[in-house]
DNA sequence: CGCGCCTTTGAAGGAGCTCAATTTAGGTGG
DNA sequence: CCACCTAAATTGAGCTCCTTCAAAGGCGCG
């Protein structure tokens, strides 16, 4: 099932228009009012398309705007000198890339479509300058921010804390229930990034991500054919989770 | 050396006076004119103490203020159902505590002072209401916030790429940066986490960090003397992050 | 239909963990 | 002020989980 929202698609450089997208409710227009809505439609006016594998921005490059995904899905990832590279997230539907870019006013990661995707530019200094009349959208704004700071932190749980089968499995669930929140099955999905993507996410090598997916099919919690997942047992996968390593 | 601000001690509830802290160029206030700053102070009203091992907040108390840390050092975590706890951070003055709780309206980790330390209490409500009128301190909150996000994927890339000596000599170099920002020496200091805590961070057991210090320690970048550190070759210690994991 | 990339699986090795004992420091009360 | 006591840190030995290296299999795209 693809990661797509259920908007008609439109060619580029049509207005995107929050009044009338059906993500709403998952993305900064969240709380607002019909006229606030309007007012909104203004700012986000271009939309971008990307193929698989472009990329949206990159590490250095001069921070202007946000991006809104509409439809597809995006990988981001820092890179260190020696050229070690650490995927920080994977991003679909509704959800907000380039806040990292705020703070140095030139973004800090890559962000790479992992698929065909859409998302809707938001000019930051239009979008500050909005939220500064608009009560609802600053906070929600602010609500956005935030969440990201506290999806950090669950990554560094998983990163500082967990095995590699918890750390699996945490992934798994984390997909499921984004998944669900947009209406898609969240016991059936592709995944749109390799084992190394996933690896890299997860602080593991391609190998262990494998040998993983192959046992949670061997304990009958998933079954696993190259991207396609079926999850059979979310309660056994979430079984993995809460129990202290020595079980 | 400790790790508080050079600035007259004061009772508890008097006014803490943006205006006139040192902390000025490095917090909230950066870049406000005389006149916004006054404007800051009626806001930041409050001042707060804390003694060593008191929680500022815990996860799951409703989410009121942020703070910014006057003297002091904190340290923040989460902590999973089966106990397992995760240090997400180690904060120090000018810092500011508390953005994870914008999310849900409750606060998602907990705060603990690391020594007596001293916070400025800013009623997050009011600080919405006055980053609608004051430009600057909207995007410069814009900025801490993003500024958190960017420290977050570094920690990320250090807990899911690096090895156990890249992961301390990360973050003693870390440390090291920011003591200088604060106008303390860049080579000698006292940690004010344990072991263990440095391990949580780090994603690495306390024996591991433990052994790491007295490596570091034989080849003669550091000297430790348990919480007493003093770098002696910087360049050594740097040059362990910029070298493949297998040299 | 063939090539390249991704994935799977095996076997061996090593980095960091676990368990355990000892030392040291810092705080407390006599 | 000193002795005691507890918490923190150090160090060693053995083990485990994940990595590394290697080879084979499968899928998709041109």
């Amino acid at each position: 099932m693809p990661l797509t929202a259920r908007v008609a698609v439109s060619p580029e450089g049509l207005k995107a228009a929050c009044s009338k997208c059906n993500l709403q409710e998952l993305c900064l227009p969240f709380g607002l009012s019909n006229n606030e809505l309007q007012q909104l439609d203004e700012l986000v006016s271009v939309r971008k398309r990307l193929k698989r594998h472009e990329h949206l921005y990159r590490s250095g490059e001069p921070f202007e705007a946000i991006y809104a995904i509409r439809a597809g899905s995006f990988k981001t990832s820092v890179v260190q000198e020696d050229g070690r590279v650490q995927v920080t997230g994977f991003q679909m539907s509704s959800e907000i890339l380039g806040l990292d870019g705020i703070s140095s006013e030139a973004h800090t990661c890559d962000a790479e479509a992992l698929e065909d995707s859409e998302v809707c530019v938001i000019p930051f200094a239009k979008l500050e300058e909005l939220s500064r009349e608009v009560v609802t959208l600053q906070h929600q704004f602010h609500k956005i921010m935030s969440r990201e700071i506290v999806r950090d932190h669950g990554v560094m749980m998983l990163l500082g804390s967990m095995r590699a089968e918890e750390r699996l499995a945490a992934f798994l669930l984390n997909l499921s229930q984004r998944f669900t929140t947009r209406g898609f099955s969240h016991t059936e999905f592709h995944l749109r990034m390799t084992r190394e993507e996933i690896g890299s996410y997860l602080g593991l090598k391609l190998e262990t991500v494998s040998r993983a997916f192959s046992r949670f099919q061997d304990k009958g919690l998933i079954s696993v054919q190259q991207k396609h997942i079926h999850i059979l047992d979310i309660d056994g996968l979430q079984a993995l989770l809460s129990q202290p390593p020595s079980i």
